[in-house]
Formats: C-alpha cells, structure tokens, sequence
DNA sequence: GCGACAG
DNA sequence: ATCTTGTCGC
C-alpha cells in the first residue's frame, strides 16, 4: 500500500513520493476566508534521537489559539534532503489525530512543490489528510529565484527546471523572506495571501510560532 | 569529481 | 534540527 510509513528502504521511499505524488491537487484556489488554520512543527532532542510534534489550531482572523495537540516519537528515517518528509510524518499525524477538531487549513515547515519530485512535506501532508495545505519554509530546497524587493508583500518566482514551484515572499521589511509552495488542495496566490495575513508581525507565520513554541514545550516535558 | 542539500 | 542570552544597532 502506498501510504507504508514508515519506508524500510530509501528507494522504497522514492517510490511511495512516487504513488502518491499523481495524488496531489494543485487546482485550488482553496479556501479564501477559512475559520481556522493550524500550524504543525516538530522539536528534536539535542541527540535527535526522540522528538516532539505539535499542532495548534488558530482562529483565521484574529490569530487566536483555539486548541494545541502533540505527541512524542523516533524520527521515523534518516535526515535525507527531499525525504525528509518520512522523517516526521508519523508523529505529525499521531499529534494531528489528537486535536479536537479538523482545522480549514494546514501550514507546514518546509516545502510543498518545491521539492526536486515535486511533494515535500506539505504535498505529503495534504494527501494523506486530504485537506489543503501549504508550505512556508525558511530556506530553499531546488530552484531559483530574483532577490524580493525589501517591502514586506515583495516576491519573485521560485523557477526550478523551468516549472514555477513557488515564491519567495517578503514578510518582513528588510528581513529574509521565506519560500511559499502549494501542498494540496490550494493556489500559490492564495498560499502567499494567507502567508502574509499570518506574518503581521514577526517573518516566519503565527501558526509555526505557536507550533515552534509547542512543540518545544512537548520535548521538555517528556 | 565538486558542491548543494526543507528540518 | 541543535549548540545558545543578552546585546548591538536601526
């Protein structure tokens, strides 16, 4: 079956990003006023030999935490770039079936289609659920890329083999900007909009702050 | 062969 | 990812 988690070997991985990767809806454009959205991150131990995963779910609009879930676990692969996925899909998905509630929308740490097969961990993510879900992650995996203007809301295109597989949004005037992909089941306009409804005031979106912040909290607590 | 390489 | 708090600068 194609959803095997974890993999045994890498080219047995390959072959599941393989399967499923047909599986990804890329028409959108996904939903424009969702209720909620939750953020998921993972915590690793200084010896990466545990780790923690958290999910908070926040009020669209005002940003507000609504509900948070976690669980602990093993790093379920090795760290390979493009399989990272693997890695922490299991626990994210133990910590996602223990929220009291299906958020509208999903943001993930890493990439979606911006990844060398074209489904990162947002694509991974969102097929599984089946529900929408982009990437903001804070440093590039594939592609290219003008340098944004320095206002925050500037972006260029992310361009790798010639496909368009997301955008390198400034969310913060003069900071780093951050690199957006579609997941599932959403547009990279409305992935970038939302990005930025998200960043009011700080680079990386209030959903992966929260989760960064819980999951960090799960760790230390055992 | 030499880099690059999400978290 | 993690090692790591307060501090210099705009």
């Amino acid at each position: 079956m194609a959803s095997l988690i974890p993999p045994a070997t890498e080219a047995e991985a390959r072959a599941i990003q393989q399967a499923l990767r047909t599986q990804v809806d890329t028409t959108g454009p996904g939903p424009q006023r969702p209720a909620t959205v939750a953020g998921l991150d993972v915590a690793y131990a200084k010896d990466e030999r545990t780790l923690a995963a958290a999910v908070v779910l926040l009020d669209f609009a005002t940003h507000e935490v609504l509900a948070e879930s976690t669980a602990t676990g093993v790093p379920a692969f090795d760290y390979i770039p493009g399989l990272f996925a693997f890695r922490e899909l299991p626990t994210l998905l133990t910590a996602l079936s223990r929220l009291p509630a299906t958020p509208d929308l999903l943001v993930v740490d890493g990439h979606g289609l911006a990844h060398p097969h074209r489904f990162g961990l947002a694509c991974h993510l969102g097929v599984l659920t089946g529900l929408p879900v982009f990437g903001v992650g804070k440093t590039r995996l594939i592609g290219t890329a003008a340098e944004p203007g320095p206002d925050r809301g500037a972006h260029s295109d992310l361009v790798d083999e010639g496909e368009l597989v997301g955008r390198v949004l400034r969310t913060r005037p003069g900071v780093k900007p951050v690199y957006v992909s579609v997941g599932h089941r959403i547009d990279l306009d409305t992935a970038c909009a939302h990005t930025l409804a998200l960043t009011p005031s700080y680079r990386l979106p209030e959903t992966t702050r929260a989760a960064d912040q819980a999951c960090r909290r799960a760790l230390a607590a055992g």
